[in-house]
DNA sequence: TCAAACCTTGCCATTAGTGTTAAGGTCAAA
DNA sequence: TTTGACCTTAACACTAATGGCAAGGTTTGA
């Protein structure tokens, strides 16, 4: 498909989506008129970087982290993965832990605030 | 406590100490001869204040939840809260929510793919 | 009393992500 | 065959968060 639509069915501006190609997130084929054509796995793709950018997840991590991110094929591994970036996943998900729990703390004190006053109610 | 004492013990520039101030995110005292000053429950809420700008929630809405995270006191509240605000805090709630579970997935795929990458030893 | 280690304000710089606009090529439909 | 809707690259601008520095006041200890 070509950028108009991927950024109507994913609600993301075309800035953003040639953003995200120099970022080298994306990278779509070229028609012969120079136009960009994705596949349909985009759209999935361009929802689940929007849903990490937005939780602070650096464009440059997430090029890091995207190949663990392919859902569609069963990603068969030939080769073994380097050691570093074993860590480097390690560590990026040990961070993402920590966002979450930080997320979740705060969560349940809006929870807990908003119950205390619907009881006072 | 002094500026410098916060920022050494949560680890934070005084640059963004002074940056969160400006935000009204914190509201030191001042002594007689103008230097900041800090009650001891400064040191959580730096803590909790850089856990959510990491996770991606901007100053502006942290200002907003800021409320609700009086961890200190039970914070009795006498009057009921205003229907906006319950309104504000109920869509930041969902929008944790979305983060949250966004963080999650990215997480367990990383879980998996590292996961794969053991079994394939 | 002076040096070192604090503190103050203020300004300028940088990075990431995003918005906007300009100048121009392509294509389909009237 | 021209108009309008699409696409291209490029440039400039803005905001949020942060780093850094300069010029100067305060406090503490040698």
């Amino acid at each position: 498909m070509r950028i108009g639509e991927l950024s109507s069915r994913t609600a993301t501006p075309t800035r953003l989506l040639r953003y995200y190609e120099e970022q080298e997130l994306l990278s779509p084929q070229r028609a012969h008129n120079g136009y960009r054509d994705y596949p349909e796995a985009a759209v999935d793709r361009v929802e689940q970087i929007r849903g990490l950018i937005e939780a602070g997840i650096p464009t440059r991590i997430i090029k890091q982290l995207l190949p663990c991110l392919n859902t569609g094929s069963p990603s068969i591994r030939i080769t073994e993965l380097d050691p570093e970036i074993v860590e480097s996943l390690t560590e990026q998900r040990e961070q993402l832990e920590r966002r979450i729990s930080c997320l979740s703390r705060n969560r349940d004190a809006i929870t807990r605030y908003l119950a205390d006053s619907a009881t006072l109610a």
